[in-house]
DNA sequence: GGTCTGCATGCTCGC
DNA sequence: CGAGCATGCAGACCA
């Protein structure tokens, strides 16, 4: 081809321009691609000169108006027509194929003859040189314009549309060939005869390939449409350009949930919009957002042909009590009667169910142009218990021309898995949970959400929904009634999944005797674990890879992000990785889950029949505690902790907590014995060891300090002698040290938890073991977690400490319970 | 005082 | 930068 001006006038002058043959018309010429821009040309067989204009014009059937072929859009189309098609790309009568509406059929066309050029051609439509994989063989369409008409269209369209599904699937192969083609000579392609056509498409020395790719459908209803995120020019075929924008996102990888699900042909994808004037200026977001089957249900229930023509997520203000539903202004356009009076028209629009609903289609001048808005829609608005975020979806019955208005609603935040029930549920009522993720559920609903194939419904809606989030800037719209009580319900669940932020210092304030952090930094979501016992009675939580799905153990102080991978378990080096076995044996880890679910349950069940008179969250913690010491096997903990659940502590205090604050023990209940090493017994040991370490360190810190002041003092009081006589006081200093002990033994050990260890120094000086336990018990969490520090005390004082507490923890045990009794569970 | 009506304003996003 | 649109708001209307 040598170097080509394209004809796009996008391209127009690009001299590098890749021009690519390959693809055999049924005139017996080729086409030529430009690969800078895409456009398509037709050129001779029997020359390389560049033949676009003098070739590439057809003439349509209906409207009789000519198509130039010079871009990929007019190209298809007399591809299209060539073998038997309706209608040009500007003949709206074409779209009847799309939207199945019996037609009369051209004589000339179902005989399979055409016009090419406004002259008669006879020839029969030859089918041969067409190659397997053309999503839009010749075959196919004759049968289908056979098909119009009759009873069997319907079916024989699902058809079409299913093998166009599977067609797609060829199209990342065709891709590869295409690649191929770019290193190789057209001429290597095919072997011709002496027209240069193929003889057959099986003698190609290389599979053919499809350059269907990227471009547009094979039945190009409208004139813009998205093929593969590209969408087509919306100028017009004689305008012979086309702008390729990408506007839809890239289609995620599907998870291997929607492998395993195996329903792709679910995918819920912007249908672009039927005809109608001024369609092509239709923005995406509009287009409606409708699945195969739910096209097909719908059509079934209402038995018309449904086509469905726009869509829009209700704002606030759509849905607000004014009663005025926004219109876009292309779509009012395109599918409603044209009016030039404000006032508008009375409309009659039908909803799902057949009832009629009457609204006043009208405009409002803003600046130059209008705003078209449906008056009166409040009625149906609640009829379909849609709210500020759900979508309306306007179809239209065809024949007929009714129009149509279904829903979808929108709600979830989180993605549901029975392991990780978040349950920000979309039911109707607080108790229906929908494990659906982020789902637009149940398009032209009656007002219920349903759950399936939502995961599919969520990669494809994730940009909706983000246009929602922007859309609804009165969220408070999205509070009403029930669903503030779903929320407010799943929001406790929720507490469960907030996490500090990892650096947070917590304060405490004591509420209504329950203890409760408060943190300068908001919370965030971490991952939902289970809490376990183990035999050693050592408590730890499961937590399941979010990539590979395996569960691993983890200390039960681990806290998880809210997306977390095997590869971040830097506790156990050896289950880092997803290939890692599983921690947990199938049994023990549907023990646990069983467990677990059974106590959401009885959580629910507690909280509506026990809101009195349940335990103190720290009894049943210790309760829990105890059962998970004593319990063979692997028990969820959290089953075990219906109680503390229900209490209002922080969610940093989680079942399975075994901070200072979680393991304080209950009155009465069972006594562990001294040599115990339980994970409560053993924690309260090496917290005390900690606090013992660094009541020494600090006694001895305050000692020096002392001897200092006191030196200091006795020198500043021997200066002051000196100066002013003998007649002043000469212990001084001893009475600021006989104050300050008075102070500290007459200390609150409750109210300041950062003058404990002074507190400590006074029952170093005297003060009972029972009330250092006391002091023990209170510690905040902060200094539970503190080491001991580095050299400040031997390992043979540790020890003795250690000792010395194990046996007055003995004595306290033997005693009675008695005020400020150490009682360890 | 509450609601309805008809714009007007200002933000967002596509071109 | 401008079209589109969400929403504010003032005046009219009504109970």
């Amino acid at each position: 081809m040598g170097s080509q001006n394209c004809m796009n006038e996008a391209c127009r002058g690009t001299t590098s321009s890749e021009w690519k043959k390959g693809w055999t018309l049924k005139s017996g010429g080729f086409a030529t691609l430009c690969y800078t821009c895409g456009s398509a040309y037709e050129n001779s067989i029997f020359c390389d000169k560049f033949h676009a204009e003098e070739s590439g014009w057809r003439e349509c059937k209906i409207c009789g108006k000519r198509v130039h072929c010079g871009c990929i859009v007019s190209r298809f189309l007399h591809e299209y027509m060539d073998y038997g098609g309706v209608g040009c790309m500007s003949c709206v009568k074409r779209l009847e194929i799309h939207s199945m509406k019996p037609i009369q059929i051209p004589s000339d066309i179902s005989n399979g003859t055409f016009l090419t050029n406004g002259i008669r051609d006879t020839r029969p439509i030859i089918v041969e040189n067409r190659i397997d994989d053309d999503k839009f063989s010749t075959e196919r369409l004759l049968q289908l314009t056979k098909a119009i008409g009759t009873s069997d269209f319907s079916s024989a369209f699902q058809q079409f549309k299913q093998e166009e599904s599977m067609l797609n699937k060829t199209r990342q192969t065709n891709k590869r060939l295409l690649n191929l083609t770019q290193e190789c000579s057209p001429s290597t392609f095919f072997k011709s005869d002496n027209n240069g056509r193929p003889k057959d498409a099986n003698e190609s020395i290389l599979p053919r390939p499809s350059l269907n790719f990227s471009l547009t459908p094979p039945i190009l209803p409208y004139s813009g449409g998205v093929v593969d995120g590209i969408e087509l020019s919306k100028n017009s075929p004689q305008q012979g350009g086309l702008k390729a924008r990408h506007i839809l996102p890239k289609p995620p990888k599907p998870s291997p949930i929607e492998l395993n699900k195996g329903s792709f042909s679910q995918a819920r994808v912007a249908r672009p919009p039927a005809e109608g004037r001024g369609r092509n200026q239709l923005l995406p977001r509009y287009w409606p957002k409708i699945t195969d089957q739910e096209l097909q249900q719908l059509s079934g229930d209402l038995k018309s042909t449904i086509v469905p023509l726009f869509e829009k997520i209700l704002s606030a203000s759509d849905a607000g009590r004014i009663g005025r539903l926004v219109l876009p202004k292309a779509c009012a356009e395109a599918y409603f009667p044209p009016i030039n009076q404000s006032e508008g028209i009375p409309i009659n629009i039908q909803d799902i169910k057949g009832k009629e609903w009457l609204f006043q289609f009208r405009f409002w001048p803003n600046n130059n142009s209008r705003m078209y808005v449906l008056e009166g829609v409040t009625p149906c608005i609640q009829n379909m218990q849609v709210q500020a975020g759900d979508t309306v979806i306007f179809s239209r019955i065809d024949p007929g021309g009714q129009l149509v208005i279904g829903c979808r609603k929108a709600t979830n935040i989180f993605d549901l898995q029975d392991t990780q029930p978040l349950a920000i549920t979309n039911g109707d009522s607080p108790g229906e949970t929908s494990f659906s993720g982020v789902t637009d559920n149940n398009i032209f609903s009656n007002g219920g959400r349903t759950s399936d194939d939502s995961l599919q419904r969520h990669m494809s809606t994730t940009l909706s929904e983000k246009k929602k989030a922007r859309n609804i800037k009165n969220k408070r719209l999205l509070m009403h009634n029930e669903d503030a009580m779903e929320l407010r319900v799943t929001w406790e669940e929720a507490q469960e999944l907030l996490r500090p932020t990892p650096n947070a210092e917590p304060t405490f304030v004591m509420i209504e005797d329950h203890l409760f952090e408060e943190f300068q930094e908001p919370p965030i979501f971490g991952k939902r674990t289970i809490f376990t016992s183990r035999i050693s009675g050592e408590q730890e939580q499961l937590a399941q890879c979010d990539s590979c799905l395996k569960w691993r153990r983890l200390p039960v102080h681990a806290l998880l992000s809210g997306k977390w991978t095997c590869s971040e378990n830097t506790w156990d080096s050896k289950r880092c990785s997803c290939y890692a076995p599983e921690d947990i044996n199938p049994r023990d880890l549907e023990s646990c889950i069983s467990a677990y679910k059974d106590s959401k349950k009885r959580k629910v069940s507690d909280k509506a029949s026990n809101k009195e008179g349940e335990p103190s969250g720290l009894d049943a913690l210790a309760t829990a505690a105890v059962l998970g010491d004593n319990n063979n096997n692997i028990v969820g903990a959290e089953s075990s902790s219906v109680g503390a659940a229900a209490t209002t502590r922080h969610p940093r205090h989680r079942p399975g907590c075994s901070c200072i604050v979680c393991i304080q023990p209950p009155s009465g209940k069972g006594k562990h014995e001294p040599t115990c090493k339980c994970n409560v017994c053993l924690t309260v040991k090496r917290r005390f060891k900690t606090l013992m370490m660094r009541k020494k360190k600090r006694q001895s810190d305050r000692e020096a300090e002392l001897a200092l002041q006191l030196k200091a003092a006795s020198a500043a009081v021997e200066e002051e002698d000196d100066k002013a006589g003998p007649a002043k006081n000469t212990g001084g200093g001893l009475e600021r040290e006989d104050a300050e002990e008075r102070e500290t033994a007459e200390l609150d050990l409750n109210c300041d938890p950062h003058r404990e260890e002074e507190a400590l120094l006074a029952e170093a000086a005297g003060i009972s073991l029972t009330t250092l336990m006391n002091a023990v018990t209170s510690l905040p969490l902060d200094m539970a977690y503190v080491g001991p520090p580095n050299g400040a005390v031997s390992t043979e004082e540790i020890d003795a400490t250690v000792a010395a507490v194990d046996g007055d923890l003995a004595e306290g045990n033997n005693r009675k319970d008695g005020p400020g009794g150490f009682n360890p569970i």
